[in-house]
DNA sequence: TGTACATCAGTGAACGCGCGTTCACTGATGTAC
DNA sequence: TGTACATCAGTGAACGCGCGTTCACTGATGTAC
């Protein structure tokens, strides 16, 4: 049969969501495409219509992932929304049992170093734009010094969805995503080590 | 042949740790049976002498690795290192470019997360062990406080050694790890939130 | 001391299965006349 | 307007391969007599 135009582009589009989900809530290697192309309504064979290969569509398909994550973070800060609502949001139950539609980092990071050089670099980008977002939401350091701290409270974020997402106490869990928020808002507050180090001299 | 009393284990313990490299290097579920033991010096067949399953392998490789990575910080903290330098070493440019002997957390994650209940129990054991001697270290914090901090000064750590080991870019990854350095140490110094949010109070 | 046998860690081929990828084919629709 | 043909997204069987697992077999050594 022949489709209607845009057809092509959307089946594409369903083909990359799909992968997106099951990649993150499979792993990378542990997701085949005979079950993403059968979970996205299709056969097997039509993928190569698509996708060059595997690799082209993990590539891709964690640019859609990175990406719409970004799109959320900033519709959450034209919204309104302020960092300690940001951070609450990311070490929410919610998203700890919700991986396949939640971060791409936390789902996936040590599997992306694992990955060809071209997805790395994809990853690079998608990370930096993603800590550019958080470090203009930091007023009390100059621009360098946020993106520094931005970098490292997204790092405190992913360790810490990681660990709870990995331990099968819920309980536990729950209290582990505490610290990271507590922690976080420390990160988020402390204008820099020095004051940490000697409160007094910088009254 | 028959082997030396003491041989069986010995082979065991070999296979063990070839595994425990393996899956930190290439993923548990990219990491064969067959190609571990071949990188153990022995054929495929002779697994199921010490082994019921992979899923045990997976199991007892990541106690060998978490009590392992328990075993050197016990060395260091008795050999009078101080949290900074267990930091320091922990984001240091040789454990980013060594993860196949390098912390099982920091490679196996996500992974670890989709693990059956058994190995992710397991995993929570070896956690909490390490965080508790972490804790042993923040000295201006209680107890229960210090647990709590260790718990995200780690978590901090796994994810800034996950971001650096997934950029290609190893000039920008060596500055994520000096980023989470510099994190960690802000929150190994921090006596609490409150003190950040208003220093002159607590003077 | 010498010989026959039991032991069992390790071998290597084979099992069914799912992987990523290829390809001849299908058939509804758009286009040409 | 009606008909013949070209298009091409999608089908589904098949490719070689490696997976986890099984199993009949090997053969050096310990043990029994």
């Amino acid at each position: 049969m022949r489709y209607e135009k845009g057809q092509k582009a959307t089946t594409r589009r369903q083909i990359l969501e799909t992968a997106s989900r099951c990649f993150r809530r499979d792993g990378v290697s542990a997701a085949g495409i005979a079950g993403i192309m059968s979970e996205a309504g299709l056969t097997n064979g039509a993928f190569y219509t698509h996708f060059e290969s595997k690799e082209e569509l993990v590539r891709d398909a964690l640019v859609d992932a990175l990406s719409g994550q970004q799109l959320r973070l900033e519709e959450d800060l034209r919204a309104g929304l302020n960092l300690e609502a940001i951070i609450r949001g990311y070490l929410s139950p919610d998203h700890l049992t919700a991986p396949q539609i939640g971060c791409p980092s936390a789902a996936l990071l040590p599997e992306i170093a694992r990955q060809p050089e071209a997805t790395r670099e994809a990853y690079e980008q998608g990370l930096s734009r993603y800590v550019a977002l958080l470090a203009g939401q930091l007023e009390n350091l100059d621009s360098a010094a946020a993106h520094r701290r931005a970098t490292a409270i997204f790092a405190l974020m992913v360790g810490t969805l990681e660990f709870a997402r990995a331990i099968p106490d819920t309980a536990h869990a729950k209290k582990i995503l505490e610290d990271g928020i507590d922690a976080a808002l420390l990160l988020t507050n402390a204008a820099s080590v020095d004051v940490l180090r000697n409160p007094l001299e910088h009254a």
